[in-house]
DNA sequence: TTAGTTACTTACTTATAAGTCAGTCGTGTC
DNA sequence: GACACGACTGACTTATAAGTAAGTAACTAA
């Protein structure tokens, strides 16, 4: 038997990595359990249906983004930084196997969600355009960034294109991710 | 009996709009054939499999796309008049109901789709980037646009942010696109 | 030492998707 | 007026997904 809670990470690391790989509708719980060599049953113990795997997998998704943000969003501290980290993590999560993060992939599969997952959806765009709002607000106070307009459309463009680059990536070449990255990070002037 | 070729087409709106909405895995035979008080098996005799059909639909995506395209590419042009269109197809296809262009949808499920349907969304990706790259390169020489970096890097950045904010748009309100779209276009100083 | 709890497995059920195939029905053709 | 053809329908098959119910092995606490 595995150890205490063991099971329950591994599946759902299995089930983030098939999500952003082929989407809520594109995996089974055949392929979460096969694997790690345990069966479909094993799977459903710890998530008695798809939805709340859809909704755990977001939960854990925005606790992290938020973990990583928390002291930002109540202190302030280096916009700079906060940005780059972003574009990294976007980038390690997406640069083997053509993944798109869990906000780009939610989505796409919008319509097709189970109404708890759609809710977490939604909390998740909001937390990460929130905090995208509050890095590009703090980062032109700071004069670290510069860009016309209101830092809440900037946010919004700046997140479009992130997410709009990792998934033309697939198509069109790694190469389309990291010079969108490029780019933004220009047109700021970081 | 319908009229020839009539059904096909129906067929074709049909399942456009179900994968715009839902995506290649989230609509059925059944879903297309309801609505259009045919048989599931009507489907099939015009499609025989699922991925005939997905070619079907990325082609004509590609071929409205060429028509409207196909004398700026040769001659050049307005290259205003040529985004502008392009912002306007974007937000027609995506105002109601939120939808998501075929191209944003195609990459988002690129893993799941068969092989030939993967070819048809690599060429509409090229083809749509060959097109951006274009208009933004002829744009700037004509003085209409400006912008740093190389056409390329900012047709990438530009066709990316459409792509993501249709899809956020989704899940934090039809305001995000029309506030990219807003903000591509007075970075360009349009 | 036994009763309960956790973390599973085995062996199903039910629903739905894709796909097949023989047959039907109207339409123009010779 | 028989015949062929295009555009379907009706009635399947097969595969796979989600989900369930009953049973079991290992540990845990009284």
């Amino acid at each position: 038997m595995a150890a205490v809670r063991e099971t329950r990470s591994l599946i759902l690391n299995t089930a983030e990595k098939l999500f952003q790989e082929r989407g809520y509708n594109g995996f089974s719980y055949h392929d979460i359990a096969a694997p790690l060599n345990i069966k479909n049953a094993a799977v459903h113990y710890h998530f008695p249906g798809k939805a709340d795997l859809g909704v755990a997998l977001l939960e854990r998704y925005r606790e992290i983004l938020r973990v990583a943000t928390k002291d930002f969003m109540r202190n302030g501290g280096d916009a700079t930084l906060q940005l780059q980290g972003y574009f990294q993590f976007i980038a390690r999560r997406c640069e083997k196997g053509g993944k798109i993060c869990a906000l780009g992939m939610a989505a796409s599969d919008f319509h097709i969600l189970p109404e708890p997952v759609q809710q977490q959806a939604r909390a998740l765009a909001d937390e990460t355009l929130a905090w995208m709002t509050r890095v590009l607000k703090l980062g032109r106070e700071q004069r670290h960034f510069f860009y016309d307009g209101s830092a809440n459309a900037r946010a919004v463009c700046v997140l479009a294109a992130l997410q709009g680059a990792e998934q033309l990536a697939r198509m069109a070449g790694q190469g389309v991710l990291e010079a969108t990255i490029r780019q933004i990070a220009s047109d700021l002037g970081m």
